[in-house]
DNA sequence: AAACTGACTTCTC
DNA sequence: GGAGAAGCCAGTT
Protein backbone atom coordinates (compact mmCIF):
# COMPACT_ATOMS: atom_id res chain seq x y z
CA UNK A 1 0.00 0.00 0.00
CA UNK A 2 1.39 3.50 -0.83
CA UNK A 3 -0.90 5.06 1.31
CA UNK A 4 0.93 7.32 4.44
CA UNK A 5 1.61 6.37 7.91
CA UNK A 6 -0.87 8.65 9.20
CA UNK A 7 -3.28 7.46 7.16
CA UNK A 8 -3.05 3.83 8.08
CA UNK A 9 -3.23 4.90 11.80
CA UNK A 10 -6.89 6.22 10.90
CA UNK A 11 -7.55 3.25 8.65
CA UNK A 12 -6.79 1.26 11.71
CA UNK A 13 -9.14 3.77 14.10
CA UNK A 14 -11.43 3.20 11.77
CA UNK A 15 -11.58 -0.18 11.48
CA UNK A 16 -11.74 -0.40 15.70
CA UNK A 17 -14.82 1.39 15.37
CA UNK A 18 -17.62 -1.29 17.18
CA UNK A 19 -20.36 -2.34 15.01
CA UNK A 20 -23.72 0.11 15.49
CA UNK A 21 -21.24 3.05 16.75
CA UNK A 22 -20.67 6.27 15.38
CA UNK A 23 -17.34 7.88 15.56
CA UNK A 24 -16.65 11.63 14.06
CA UNK A 25 -13.64 13.19 12.38
CA UNK A 26 -12.53 14.78 15.74
CA UNK A 27 -12.51 12.00 17.59
CA UNK A 28 -10.29 9.88 15.47
CA UNK A 29 -8.21 12.74 14.79
CA UNK A 30 -7.89 13.03 18.59
CA UNK A 31 -6.85 9.39 18.94
CA UNK A 32 -4.45 9.42 15.83
CA UNK A 33 -2.59 12.39 18.07
CA UNK A 34 -3.90 15.38 16.43
CA UNK A 35 -7.02 16.61 17.86
CA UNK A 36 -7.16 19.57 15.28
CA UNK A 37 -6.47 17.10 12.18
CA UNK A 38 -10.24 16.49 11.48
CA UNK A 39 -9.20 17.59 8.01
CA UNK A 40 -6.50 14.88 7.46
CA UNK A 41 -8.80 12.32 8.55
CA UNK A 42 -11.55 13.26 6.26
CA UNK A 43 -9.23 12.92 3.52
CA UNK A 44 -8.30 9.24 4.66
CA UNK A 45 -11.63 8.85 4.28
CA UNK A 46 -11.87 10.03 0.66
CA UNK A 47 -9.29 8.11 -0.53
CA UNK A 48 -10.10 5.04 1.11
CA UNK A 49 -7.92 2.23 -0.56
CA UNK A 50 -9.68 -1.02 1.51
CA UNK A 51 -13.46 0.22 1.67
CA UNK A 52 -14.94 -3.31 2.67
CA UNK A 53 -12.01 -3.29 5.43
CA UNK A 54 -12.61 0.62 6.45
CA UNK A 55 -15.79 1.15 7.70
CA UNK A 56 -15.74 4.87 6.77
CA UNK A 57 -20.08 4.75 6.79
CA UNK A 58 -19.10 4.73 10.84
CA UNK A 59 -17.33 8.48 10.88
CA UNK A 60 -19.64 11.00 10.70
CA UNK A 61 -19.60 14.91 11.55
CA UNK A 62 -19.05 16.19 15.18
CA UNK A 63 -22.47 16.84 15.21
CA UNK A 64 -23.82 13.48 13.79
CA UNK A 65 -24.59 14.55 9.98
CA UNK A 66 -23.21 12.34 7.57
CA UNK A 67 -21.22 14.01 5.18
CA UNK A 68 -18.93 12.92 2.31
CA UNK A 69 -19.42 9.24 1.37
CA UNK A 70 -18.73 8.82 -2.23
CA UNK A 71 -20.52 5.91 -2.75
CA UNK A 72 -23.55 5.22 -4.95
CA UNK A 73 -26.23 6.33 -2.63
CA UNK A 74 -24.15 8.64 -1.18
CA UNK A 75 -25.32 9.33 2.59
CA UNK A 76 -28.41 7.78 1.99
CA UNK A 77 -26.91 4.37 1.75
CA UNK A 78 -24.54 5.42 4.82
CA UNK A 79 -27.32 6.39 6.95
CA UNK A 80 -29.07 2.70 5.59
CA UNK A 81 -26.12 0.82 6.68
CA UNK A 82 -25.74 2.58 9.83
CA UNK A 83 -29.43 1.89 10.92
CA UNK A 84 -28.65 -1.62 9.77
CA UNK A 85 -26.02 -1.25 12.65
CA UNK A 86 -28.87 -0.67 14.80
CA UNK A 87 -26.95 3.03 15.00
CA UNK A 88 -29.63 5.00 16.59
CA UNK A 89 -30.55 8.61 13.84
CA UNK A 90 -32.05 11.79 14.78
CA UNK A 91 -33.63 12.48 11.32
CA UNK A 92 -30.73 12.61 9.32
CA UNK A 93 -27.87 13.07 11.92
CA UNK A 94 -26.46 9.93 14.09
CA UNK A 95 -27.86 10.62 17.90
CA UNK A 96 -23.96 10.58 18.93
CA UNK A 97 -25.88 10.61 22.67
CA UNK A 98 -26.74 6.90 22.12
CA UNK A 99 -24.74 5.44 18.95
CA UNK A 100 -21.46 7.39 19.79
CA UNK A 101 -18.57 5.42 19.98
CA UNK A 102 -17.14 5.53 23.77
CA UNK A 103 -13.64 4.96 22.97
CA UNK A 104 -13.06 4.38 26.86
CA UNK A 105 -14.33 5.71 29.80
C1' DA B 1 10.11 23.03 -1.72
C1' DA B 2 5.71 25.66 -2.42
C1' DA B 3 0.92 25.78 -3.38
C1' DC B 4 -3.66 23.65 -3.65
C1' DT B 5 -7.11 20.75 -2.13
C1' DG B 6 -10.24 18.44 1.05
C1' DA B 7 -15.74 13.23 3.56
C1' DC B 8 -13.59 18.92 9.38
C1' DT B 9 -14.44 22.07 13.38
C1' DT B 10 -15.75 26.25 15.59
C1' DC B 11 -17.00 31.10 15.87
C1' DT B 12 -19.76 34.96 14.59
C1' DC B 13 -23.67 37.37 12.14
C1' DG C 1 -31.55 28.00 13.38
C1' DG C 2 -29.21 28.76 9.00
C1' DA C 3 -25.27 30.84 6.41
C1' DG C 4 -20.55 32.58 6.01
C1' DA C 5 -15.64 32.97 7.23
C1' DA C 6 -11.29 31.52 9.43
C1' DG C 7 -8.12 28.04 11.20
C1' DC C 8 -6.38 23.55 11.62
C1' DC C 9 -3.81 19.13 9.55
C1' DA C 10 -1.87 15.86 6.12
C1' DG C 11 -1.52 14.35 1.38
C1' DT C 12 -0.94 15.13 -3.44
C1' DT C 13 0.79 17.63 -7.52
Amino acid sequence: MNQAPFFQTIYVLTRKIPKGKVATYGQLARLAGNPNAARAVGACMRINPDAPRTPCHRVVAADGSLTGYSAAGGITKKKAMLLSEGVSFDGDRVDLSRSGWQVEV
